[in-house]
DNA sequence: CAAACCTTGACACGCTTCTGATAAGGTAGC
DNA sequence: GCTACCTTATCAGAAGCGTGTCAAGGTTTG
């Protein structure tokens, strides 16, 4: 038991509130086991997660959608690439051809 | 002039309303360049561009915040990596495909 | 100059996310 | 059996997104 703590403590230990432990459950970010009675009991690996999981939202203010988002980018192809492609199209002009057309387009314009 | 279209045009074009194109160059998603007097300019990089966000979003779903969170990854390594460190450690794959599946349910609720 | 565009700015609406609060009831330990 | 914790469920509210719409004013063009 010593290693276990219910939610209060959890909560406490980690940075959240306990409510905030209990939606993160309901939408299986960090899933703590529970007890014969139904009460939660996080383990060092779960305290592990909430803790990274509060630097990933306070340092990069990161949404739970967007980790979401983030996940299936790694285990949809398809998506990825046409995401990828969509931004390597546009992101920064960088790209000479956009930069070349501008350039007749701007003479046109005059 | 004729390769250039006016925000009403594009919007035609396009399939968005007038109204969205100037919200999507707020945030920087396509930004067309202007006239002398201010007047938004859409060439065929910008219409290309606007059809394949609408192929994005029809096909997959997403949304536009979450194409911006992707810009991100890719500027931001620091970022990058925290993500993948935290999708990495998420062992317990299952749980996330129900959060997208859910949103999916919600929308096709209409 | 008048019509038909364009500009920015704002208000508003419906929906979702995140978070707290509160209620009604179960459990653990002294 | 009290007390302090826990459970689920629900209401509430701030903030953001995606849109439409309207207002006040500038530009282009016939």
């Amino acid at each position: 038991m010593q290693e276990l703590l219910t939610v209060g403590a959890a909560a406490a230990e980690s940075g959240w509130s306990a409510r905030m432990l209990r939606y993160l459950e309901q939408h299986r970010l960090v899933v703590p086991r529970r007890t014969g009675a139904g009460y939660r009991l996080y383990g060092l690996p779960e305290l592990n997660r909430l803790r990274t999981l509060r630097d990933l939202r306070s340092r990069f203010g990161v949404e739970l959608a967007e980790l979401a988002f983030a996940r299936r980018l790694r285990r949809e192809p398809d998506l990825r690439q046409a995401v990828d492609a969509w931004l390597a199209a546009g992101d920064d002009a960088s790209s000479w051809i956009e930069w070349e057309q501008r350039k007749h387009e701007r003479l046109l314009a005059a």
